[in-house]
DNA sequence: CGAATTTGACCTGCGC
DNA sequence: GCGCAGGTCAAATTCG
């Protein structure tokens, strides 16, 4: 959390969305560096570090919006000489490929000569701001052939007159135009502002109710202990208990109260606490709509699977699978369907790796291989080891395409005590999968969940997280592998890719590499570990004995764990997701059915359970032989 | 010798 | 109902 620390300090999302309005790009360069605002170059972050005010306090000054604006700054604009410096700087920056014109114009009819060096109160520009601002008109009045002849006595003829007049017109449009610009980004930059704002008040009752499920569910869970004494020697995997609990009393709570934001009536939790921008409200409920169609669904035929499932074996992974359906009805379903739902869900990493398997802070058992269908690389089968029924399984295979990739694939949720590194990722995983079991519970919240837990566990340039349906368990893909990617949906079939715009958009400039590096250094160690302990497992050859126990201190689950907890315990983060959600929703980058299509995570929060084990992902060798080929 | 892995058999779900 | 594929079991094997 020491890192978290830092993150939220220095995170401001805000910076990151009112700034998108990115109308810095539609002006001269040379105002000054906000022109870059949205590259990741140094000259951004250096604008950024030395600009600890959002565009949004500082447009007075350095908004390019507020050019035309400041164009008829008056005397009150110039009493502080130092304001007044900058703001003349930057207005001539801005118009110096048409300032000359009206100067020379003015010269040549007041016939001042060099003004700009003899007013040294400041009286010139207040005599200019006449003839620019109000002048122009004022100028062309005044300015009549007599004064002209005045000044320019024998000097100016009709023709010269003529063309400074239609120069004064020329620039009469300009500043029209220019003025209507500057409306027009205003208006924008106060859109993104309402919208950042109502998203971000959106995001932070979505987290208030997330707390309120979570001890329903502590509740729920404290009455099926009682219930379920009998089995009081059988270790319940509290986790599990909680995120299943909990998304399924989402769940409930949705069947029985329909949210405004699905059938368009009032009354969501989300909705119905913070005002709606409705131009954008309208685009996301539009996205959020058809998701939650998808959901619905997805979900009716992921009941009738339960159903099915559940009802002969229960999972035969925890004794107290069966506990649930010996309760009353209410707490049998919501014991069925959450730890159905946790024993279904599963979380697949797909990270690059020499190693046989990666190490994750627990010790394994592997218990099977099989050569499964279309992929020549074995999958090997590990169950944890590190307490007496343990649920927690693992599938270990390689990519087919790919076979430096490795696939781990986690089911189930540890209910046993965990080492320290395990501990810390199970805990900040929890978090995550609190976060996507929400998802079930509204179609407003899966959507923002969905995204949420990837952006949280995959934070990094190089991640994305994939969410499928296709399976017949819902499953998360975080995939570690992947470089930078577009800002674009891809939609294999029922599989719905959250795309990263690196983050570091979406945090404040203070830290917008801070969790990339954390992930891509962890990964990075663990090539290099896997490298060095293994020289090819391509043959499933095992190079000795690798301990099975848990990663070192500074394991890819360490760092996993700090970043997603930081992220997940930092409210800049949420708003900073706030900020990158809208700008998905605005930019209008995807399909509106895609943001919303994610079914899986909101399903039946099913990922939940799975999140938890992500948290065993580290960067260790343990494993002796990779299934894996 | 105990622990872990291997591997073929078996079970189950699903699609045709 | 049958075959396929995924997943699991457990005896055999290997390793330290």
């Amino acid at each position: 959390m020491a890192k978290g620390s830092g993150v939220s300090s220095e995170t401001d999302p805000i910076r990151f969305f009112p700034d998108k309005p990115i109308v810095i790009n539609s002006f001269p360069e040379d105002n000054n560096n906000i022109n870059t605002g949205f590259n990741h170059n140094r000259t951004t972050l250096q604008y950024w570090k030395h600009h600890h005010h959002p565009i949004m306090e500082d447009h007075n000054r350095s908004s390019p919006i507020q050019f035309p604006v400041n164009l008829n700054f008056s005397d009150h604009d110039r009493q502080d000489p130092s304001d007044e410096k900058r703001t003349v700087i930057g207005e001539m920056d801005f118009f110096a490929d048409k300032k000359p014109e009206p100067r020379i114009a003015t010269t040549a009819a007041e016939g001042t000569g060099d003004e700009d060096k003899d007013d040294s109160n400041g009286q010139h520009g207040h005599n200019y701001n006449l003839n620019v601002s109000t002048g122009l008109h004022l100028l062309t009045a005044h300015t009549s052939a007599s004064d002209q002849s005045m000044v320019d006595d024998g000097l100016s003829p009709n023709s010269e007159d003529k063309r400074s007049k239609n120069e004064l017109v020329v620039l009469q449009a300009e500043l029209e135009r220019l003025k209507a610009e500057n409306a027009r980004l205003k208006e924008m930059l106060n859109q993104a502002s309402n919208n950042y704002n109502t998203l971000q008040m959106h995001l932070i009752s979505f987290m208030q109710q997330q707390n309120q499920d979570h001890q329903k569910s502590i509740i729920y869970e404290e009455t099926n202990k009682k219930q379920d004494q009998p089995n009081e020697g059988t270790l319940i995997p509290r986790q599990f208990m909680d995120l299943g609990l909990a998304a399924n009393a989402r769940d409930h709570d949705r069947e029985h109260s329909p949210t405004s934001w699905d059938d368009g009536g009032g009354g969501d939790q989300v909705a119905g606490t913070s005002p709606i921008n409705h131009n954008e409200a309208g685009s996301m409920r539009k996205m959020i709509k058809s998701c939650n169609e998808e959901m619905v669904s997805y979900e009716h035929e992921h009941e009738k699977r339960r159903e099915r499932e559940e009802s002969p074996e229960q999972g035969g992974w925890g004794p107290n699978n069966k506990v649930g359906r010996l309760n009353s009805s209410s707490s049998k379903d919501v014991d069925q369907t959450a730890e159905a739902t946790m024993r279904k869900a599963r979380v697949s990493v797909r990270a690059r790796s020499e190693a046989p398997m990666i190490t994750d802070g627990c010790q394994w058992r592997k218990y099977g291989q099989k050569l499964a269908k279309g992929n020549p690389c074995p999958r090997a089968y590990y169950r944890c080891t590190m307490a007496a029924g343990c649920p927690v399984r693992k599938q270990v295979q390689r990519c087919a395409e790919d076979r430096t990739i490795l696939i781990t694939t986690y089911e189930g949720t540890h209910n046993h005590p965990l080492p320290p590194t395990a501990v810390a990722m199970a805990s900040t995983t929890s978090s995550a999968a609190r976060m996507l079991l929400s998802g079930s519970m509204s179609s407003a919240d899966s959507l923002i969940n969905s995204n949420f837990l990837a952006r949280t566990l995959l934070p990094c340039s190089s991640s994305m997280a994939t969410i499928s349906a296709s399976a017949p368990f819902p499953t998360v893909t975080l995939d570690l592998t992947q470089t930078p990617i577009p800002l674009q949906f891809q939609r294999p079939q029922n599989q719905f890719q959250v795309p990263f715009p690196s983050m570091s958009q979406n945090f404040g400039p203070g830290q917008p590499h801070f969790l990339p590096q954390i992930f891509g250094q962890a990964l990075c160690n663990q090539s290099k570990f896997s490298g060095s302990q293994m020289s090819q497992d391509s043959d499933g050859a095992q190079s000795g004995h690798r301990p099975m126990n848990q990663g070192p201190p500074g394991s890819l689950a360490d760092s996993v764990t700090a970043a997603t907890a930081a992220i997940t315990a930092d409210p800049n983060f949420t708003a900073a997701l706030a900020a990158a959600i809208t700008s998905l929703i605005g930019s209008g980058g995807g399909h509106p059915n895609n943001g919303t299509s994610d079914p899986p995570a909101t399903n039946n929060g099913s990922n939940l359970g799975t999140s938890n084990n992500i948290s065993n992902v580290s960067n260790k060798l343990s494993g002796p032989t990779f299934a894996g080929n």
